[in-house]
DNA sequence: CCAGTATACGGAGTCATTCTCCGTTTAGCA
DNA sequence: TGCTAAACGGAGAATGACTCCGTATACTGG
């Protein structure tokens, strides 16, 4: 890749990341290319849709999810804190810009889409967490991970477009954990 | 009102329903207008939002959703069974149309809405249903029914933007019965 | 029945946003 | 240093929300 287009695509990513923290995942992207100082035919020739640009942005945050499900994986804490506390993890990180839980959710399980390797890591890191005590015996095993991660998506999506805040997401998780306990 | 403004208002409520379930909640209001023969200021000034206008759709479901709950309180079939007959039933309402899901349930508990109230019904008809069960005793009494029609919803809104079918809705709900059972 | 007026109409027009097309510029190479 | 493929960037087309205001008309009181 040319030096100069190298250069132009940091500096969009790096702007995208300031504007979808200030605006949300919804923000207008020629703002971002005006503010990366690129025109908006350049911001669409390095990512063609929004999803793309999103992928590129996301890209900081898959080592911060792992790690969330290493701890998960490790703790001897009792199943309901350490699922609740992975949960919370997981609805905070795809929500930490607005829109965000609706983006990701509705990408999951849908191959064609241009994050669908993010969400894989979603998935896959829940799904590491969940053979944990799968294995335990302490969770049931008749839903599989892209499930659950559709439900506290479900969950995520809600608190975001309500606005609602971290007890009432907490509280309910809480139904959802209960409702993977046991059986 | 004058009699050429209430053919106009009907007019554009018919059309709406039309469009709606043609093309989902978020359809161009402008083409409302254009097939219901009046102009965009014409609508506007009769629904000056877009959920003014879904509020004046909604008003035929209402029977329904209370006749739903209805059934659900007199029904004397197992608890997990009645339940997922009774969000079954809320879920496909809600997600008549496309984009539906999202937009009741962002709106519950917002009583600055224009659809708040519709929203109420479906949270009291809801409420009705978990009270005779708590009567029971059979569910948890520390979750309230906003907060259940949140959980419900968030399940609707991931199966509507990812394009689920009504199996996998299924699945989801059971889970979160299975998390409002005991405790 | 008719005139006067409040009410309602409707579409042209503005604004915001997405996305494309293409003439111009430039990095990197021979 | 000159050539060319690569990249740029902005004008502008397309879509959709929403407003403004000149025009038309349904009602009412005389």
């Amino acid at each position: 890749m040319r030096a100069d287009a190298q250069k132009n695509h940091d500096k969009i990513v790096a702007t995208a990341i300031e504007v979808f923290t200030e605006k949300g995942m919804d923000a207008p992207l020629d703002e971002i290319a005006t503010r990366a100082d690129v025109g908006p035919g350049t911001l669409y020739r390095h990512f063609p849709t929004r999803e793309d640009l999103i992928d590129a942005v996301i890209k900081s945050w898959v080592l911060q999810i792992e790690t969330a499900a290493d701890d998960a994986v490790a703790s001897d804490a009792p199943v309901r804190e350490v699922l609740l506390r992975w949960f919370s993890a997981y609805v905070a990180r795809i929500s930490r810009n607005k829109g965000g839980p609706a983006k990701f959710t509705s990408a999951m399980g849908n191959s064609h889409s241009p994050i669908f390797s993010k969400c894989e890591v979603l998935r896959l890191a829940n799904e590491r967490v969940l053979d944990r005590f799968r294995h335990d015996g302490v969770i049931r095993a008749d839903v599989d991970s892209l499930e659950v991660c559709r439900i506290i998506g479900g969950v995520a999506v809600v608190a975001d477009q309500a606005g609602l805040d971290e007890a009432a997401t907490v509280s309910m998780l809480g139904v959802v954990i209960d409702g993977l306990l046991r059986t």
